[in-house]
DNA sequence: TACCATTTATATGTAATACATAATAAACAT
DNA sequence: ATGTTTATTATGTATTACATATAAATGGTA
């Protein structure tokens, strides 16, 4: 189809709106000629002329590709193609108090199975300096365990995100960097049943010992544990 | 602040854009508001008066929101709240063609840490009629082994995707609609190492049947040995 | 009264134009 | 050759006008 006859076409019988095929047809041309990052695309009152379109839709339609993180506009120079970080996207509309209870509920869960299914990627790439590390924040954690139920989260928060670091795996990272914010939320809403037993099981220097001297297998199941609390708080 | 005083303080020392602002006193007035899904927000119109910028602004403002899956926009009726598919908007950027090596490859990873650590929720969740379901899948694609390198790959995605529904975490489900398309283009893109063996250590049979007399232990043991040659594809 | 077809009003969708702003590139002066 | 000023250019914002879809009002018929 010749690009200027996308509004032609569109006057006939259809449902998506004039912006909708634009938005395509602009996809289409950035795989079409293989536009790697960095890439500038042709301004908007050229896309307009080519398509036939006013500059008002090549604008919404560029809008909403620099939304979803594909491209970037700067004055003067024109839109660039940029590598999208597809959760930063995400984050956007994860706000606590517009997202409905089911939905929150299926995040923290996710992070339970996050970190149980994970453990090959650890033991795959972890490094000793990685275990050295682990250990300083365990150290930090354990020895002032006077009152068992008031660890402190930013333990808590440093320790499992070491975990993700490990894995090496970015998307991942970010994924977590996400949910975090909204765990705070969801510990504090009635959103779970209350808690039944702060104690843990498996402790996080027994995490460490394994990522040591155990294996993926074993490291699940302690990991399992280790979780018991909030799993309980689910079930 | 006053609404009216958004375009004034713009006017000064600033680093964010017009839209910028806007876009955020309006989800500060979804939060402050206390709106509920359903729930209709005023027309650009007004808003455009109430926060004293052009309906230029507040129109893009609004399609942000839009793309992002809190609001929904019906001519007429004006735009009213939803409630957003956080993953829904993900998909938009997770185009193959476009996005770059490493996260394609962390997005596959992503798989296997899914499937393996959702098997608490499986086995939390699942009903007689679902082993009854999972049995008929593997019932049509076990029987005519002869080429055992070639198994359908439809039969492979029911099994895997009933998985998912059993786990009952919709956000869950969703993350793996989007993923799917990705791993038809992953495995066939050099990204990968190439296949070294294609035998499976534990079948879907024998996955049914830990799901009918075994714990989360040994299924999430069992998973892994699954998948097996995508790990080994990997590492 | 209830139901269906038609008209009307309204808010979003698209278009066109003008000007503001920032950043690059060109021109200039030292 | 280098730093400063000026011009140019493409996006950002504003304004106005009209198109289009649809909810709501209107009116007619059984």
């Amino acid at each position: 189809m010749a690009l200027s006859e996308i509004k032609r076409e569109h006057t006939g019988s259809n449902t998506s709106s004039l912006v909708d095929k634009v938005e395509a047809r602009l996809v289409e041309l950035l795989q079409q000629r293989k536009l790697k990052v960095g890439d500038v695309i042709p301004k908007e009152m050229e896309l307009a002329d080519t398509l036939g379109v006013s500059r008002t839709v090549i604008r919404e339609a560029l809008l909403r590709l620099r939304v979803v993180g594909l491209i970037e506009s700067k004055k003067k120079k024109g839109s660039v193609i940029t590598s999208p970080d597809i959760f930063n996207v995400m984050g956007k509309s994860l706000n606590p108090y517009i997202l409905d209870q089911d939905t929150l509920k299926g995040m923290f869960e996710l992070r339970l199975i996050l970190e149980i299914g994970m453990a090959d990627f650890i033991f795959q790439r972890i490094t000793p300096d990685d275990i050295l590390q682990l250990n300083e924040i365990v150290s930090k954690d354990e020895p002032e365990a006077t009152a068992p139920h008031v660890f402190s989260i930013d333990h808590e928060i440093a320790f499992h995100s070491k975990l993700y670091d490990i894995t090496g795996n970015q998307s991942l990272k970010n994924f977590q960097k996400l949910l975090l914010p909204l765990f705070d939320y969801v510990h504090h809403s009635g959103l779970l049943k209350i808690q039944v037993d702060s104690r843990r099981f498996v402790s996080h220097k027994g995490l460490v010992d394994i990522l040591e001297n155990g294996s993926p297998e074993l490291f699940r199941n302690a990991m399992r544990n280790h979780l018991e609390n909030h799993f309980s708080r689910l079930f």
